[in-house]
DNA sequence: TAGTTTCTTGACCGGATGGTCAATTTTACT
DNA sequence: AGTAAAATTGACCATCCGGTCAAGAAACTA
């Protein structure tokens, strides 16, 4: 409705709308299967316009990238809101979801990055990933020395988490195909992530109320 | 060594050379970024002559499917091996990991696909898998009747696993990046298999020994 | 209004890709 | 050995893709 918007420059419109379009097209055809013809035609504009902002498909690429890990990050964060493992986890888990909730797209570019062996993001995973896990990891084994948690490996506690969170947004097809053919309801899955919160925390030994 | 098995024609010897290439090829660089001449010259023949054993890449790549489907099949088995959930899920989430471990190509293959929108395996999505995971849904609710597991949600329960255990396949090389850039060892990952299928069976509140 | 910058776009190009074909060689069978 | 069937392969082709370009239109600035 808000048709009069005329007044921002066409860069800010036309960048917003060809990462939206490149985010779908990435998604649904990964990078070697996305054409620039395809994402232009999707963000309404000739294909050399498209050329015009982002020089090459890899720029684009890469772009939608860093867009994705700054998600990634902000998710991160939640992690250390608190230092009982139940709040701390319990957040981390519900905001994930909510994430693959919100952006299953960056989620899948984010999947068959990594499938295909990271060519873009090789640094990150070697640095800032790496990192963030190993600190992680030191407050998991901390949780389990003080009791509060199982004995369980921290690593694979962590890739649980990130298998079971993200598989909502990767796999939303297969999901949507067992539940009748639509999506989840939102009402499903919330109950899908408390469901998911639940067996996770009671897994490692935390009581639950 | 055995050099003396000349016998075998050639189409036997092409067309698993040409498979496993196709494998290797499609996993890694996906429907679309995979190219016929790559495959060929992996299986070290021309691309003419693949193209005389698999006329399109379709052909080829529906090929592959299939076979990652007949694994798949295999290892849903194992669910209704006992009627224990202990012993049938310990299984099956072990069967799992087993497939993760030893065809984790396959698996990256069918993640692609379904993130792509499972252009060719939609059928088996509405029909073979559909029935599977609605007859093991009925099987998760008796237990939860019997007060054998947790009143968990079914669906979720099943997701969490294929998630978890997938993941292992699928983003192997994340994995690997957190491991200090080498595949995890036979050891570690026994160890991995063995906690998620604690956190799991716990998690349902399934008494551990 | 005049001038400058930003934006738009049809036409075009080199390279790569999936797939074909016909000529030749190898294998299988009697 | 001789013949028919299966297999091999270099050369080739139509199509499509990422990216360029130049000429012009629109948007800002003063």
């Amino acid at each position: 409705m808000n048709v009069m918007q005329k007044k921002s420059k066409p860069r800010v419109k036309n960048e917003e709308a060809i990462l939206i379009a490149a985010e779908e097209v990435f998604s649904e055809l990964g990078f070697a299967g996305a054409t620039t013809s395809l994402i232009a035609s999707r963000a309404g504009i000739p294909k050399a316009n498209l050329h015009y902002y982002y020089p090459t498909k890899e720029a684009l690429y890469q772009t939608i990238i860093s867009r994705i890990f700054s998600i990634w990050l902000h998710a991160a964060e939640t992690f250390d809101d608190c230092d009982d493992p139940a709040d701390a986890l319990g957040r981390y888990i519900r905001a994930k979801m909510e994430i693959s909730r919100m952006h299953p797209l960056g989620s899948k570019i984010w999947a068959q990055e990594i499938m295909h062996g990271a060519p873009q993001i090789q640094g990150f995973l070697e640095t800032t990933l790496n990192d963030w896990t190993a600190s992680r990891v030191k407050i998991i084994e901390r949780w389990i020395a003080e009791r509060k948690i199982d004995a369980i490996d921290p690593q694979s506690l962590l890739y649980m988490i990130w298998a079971t969170t993200q598989h909502y947004a990767d796999f939303e097809h297969q999901i949507g195909a067992l539940n009748g053919g639509k999506a989840l309801s939102d009402e499903k899955y919330k109950h899908a992530t408390e469901t998911v919160t639940q067996i996770i925390l009671k897994g490692i030994g935390i009581k639950m109320v």
